[in-house]
DNA sequence: TGCACGATTCTCT
DNA sequence: GAGAATCGTGCAA
């Protein structure tokens, strides 16, 4: 089942937790690849500094965070890569969402490997960090702002992770932020081996 | 119009 | 562990 709207529509810090486990999926020409979500951090802006939309900061790069939950917030980092965020909140108007941070290959494998230019066989470095994720899923700025509660771009449930399973710690590479670098805002599943850093 | 910089990754040491 | 790659974005002017 496709994770519905409403899913998305809690305090942020729930979603990210329960994004844990669940599927993300990506259908296209060349082939469908899914990975399961073993890494997700939160950002709540306008009062979170990391986030890019603190301070209530709308421009067209933000624009997705304070249109409809459940949607896919795609942006270019470094000039080079992309990264990818659900869309979630109680809120309609206020700037949440979850960027995933690192999967498990589950499907389309040969794909994700051949987005990646990695050699045959090679799997390891192949969805953990959320850059590595967008190109080995083919995500990139087209779909910035699409609907996840629909093809192409989804995300299934899935068994829910257990409490004692899930690793809480602060965000990764947000040391502007001042006192927001601290929160632990950032989940993983312990002891799996596809998270991008322990 | 100009310019500093980043929710990263890769390579070389 | 350090440095390069590389350019859209945001803000100053």
């Amino acid at each position: 089942m496709i994770l519905p709207r409403r899913f998305y529509e809690r305090d942020t810090l729930v979603v990210a937790r329960e994004l844990l486990g669940k599927l993300l999926v990506h259908e296209t020409a060349e082939g469908t690849t899914v990975g399961k979500i073993v890494e997700a951090e939160a950002y709540i802006g306008p009062e979170d500094k990391a986030s890019h939309a603190y301070n209530n900061r709308r421009t067209s790069r933000t624009e997705v965070q304070f249109g409809p939950k459940g949607h896919a917030y795609v942006y270019q980092i470094y000039g080079m890569y992309y990264c990818f965020d659900a869309t979630s909140g109680p809120i309609l108007g206020k700037p949440e969402a979850v960027l995933i941070r690192a999967l498990e290959p589950k499907d389309g494998i040969a794909l994700m490997i051949k987005r990646r230019g990695l050699a045959n066989n090679q799997t390891a470095n192949l969805t953990n960090g959320p850059s590595r994720l967008c190109m080995a899923m083919g995500i990139t700025k087209k779909l910035n702002g699409t609907d996840l509660c629909r093809p192409p771009l989804y995300i299934e449930d899935c068994k829910p992770v257990g409490e004692e399973d899930i690793v809480k710690t602060k965000r990764v590479n947000v040391e502007y932020a001042g006192r927001w670098t601290r929160v632990p805002w950032r989940f993983f599943i312990k002891d799996n081996k596809f998270v991008s850093k322990p």
